[in-house]
DNA sequence: ATATCTATTGAGAAAGATTATCATTGCTGA
DNA sequence: TCAGCAATGATAATCTTTCTCAATAGATAT
């Protein structure tokens, strides 16, 4: 929605950075998708339709800035690039499912780490400030298949 | 220790790969540093001691194969490399607890995630057959300082 | 409006980890 | 001894990400 991507734009104009077309359209870019976790190879892509000179080398650069500001969440699912989610949970991160079959990322929004992460506290003396925890499996449609 | 190196020696001799003195020195190496996590480059250094003529492209070679005998497993921390490690547990892997500041990897053995596992099959009807978690924080040594 | 200053940009080179290619080597078994 | 084939080492290639640098755009001061 575009009140988000409002919010957005007000994060980024904080004075430290400017706020040009670029990083316009690449800010509308996440806001168009804000469900998928896409790499900056799919954002380049998509922000070239609405700004077809942009550089690579600006998506990095403004992909670095969004996630030094806590807008952005960048992360790795394992092939060999990193993706990217607007941040929208606070102040962990929520857990994904990758499916070994179709590949396909979905979401749980429940943290259910506390006791757990009391445990590492108490037994090992060590503070958590967020965690990264993916469910390697097979999804709803895929796990009644054999293969 | 070597009754280790010989179990493993034992799960690659199945007759799909032949024991050369290169798999067998990388096997070597990888029981001597069994606590580490180490990446492939690491891994070179320490097997060239043992036999200096050795490619790195065997390296990388032999821990594809070992990783798929599931006598490692390929992890990524986030630096830029894959690490790896004798695989102990079983059926899932155990946690790490990542240093912000200093950097080091620790380890939960316990597994404590059945109850969210059950969830995750309930409530989104995800198979889960295996799982990565790393908590970052600061470590017992790191925790008391500011920066 | 003009000059000045600085952050930002785009193109391309470079880096760094990993994989692919290919000729050579070393076993194994007839 | 020879044929067949897996394994190896050197090196090129690939792929993502970062770096470099000259050009540009936008803001500010004059
Ligand atoms: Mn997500
Ligand atoms: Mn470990
Ligand atoms: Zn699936
Ligand atoms: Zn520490």
């Amino acid at each position: 929605m575009d009140s988000d991507y409002g919010k957005l734009l007000d994060k980024l104009d904080t004075g430290k950075y400017k706020v040009t077309r670029q990083r316009e359209a690449i800010l509308q870019v996440l806001c168009d998708h804000k469900d998928e976790h896409m790499s900056a190879e799919e954002i380049y892509d998509r922000v070239r339709e609405l700004y077809p000179d942009i550089g690579l080398a600006t998506i990095y650069r403004t992909l670095d800035i969004l996630t030094d500001l806590h807008i952005l969440h960048r992360m790795d699912f394992g092939d060999g690039r990193a993706r990217y989610e607007l941040v929208q949970d606070k102040p962990h991160h929520h857990h994904h499912l990758i499916c070994l079959r179709c590949g396909s990322i979905s979401e749980v929004k429940d943290d259910l780490l506390y006791q757990l992460e009391e445990t590492v506290d108490r037994e090992h003396g060590f503070l958590v400030v967020d965690h990264r925890l993916q469910f390697l499996g097979y999804c709803a449609n895929c796990r009644d298949f054999d293969s």
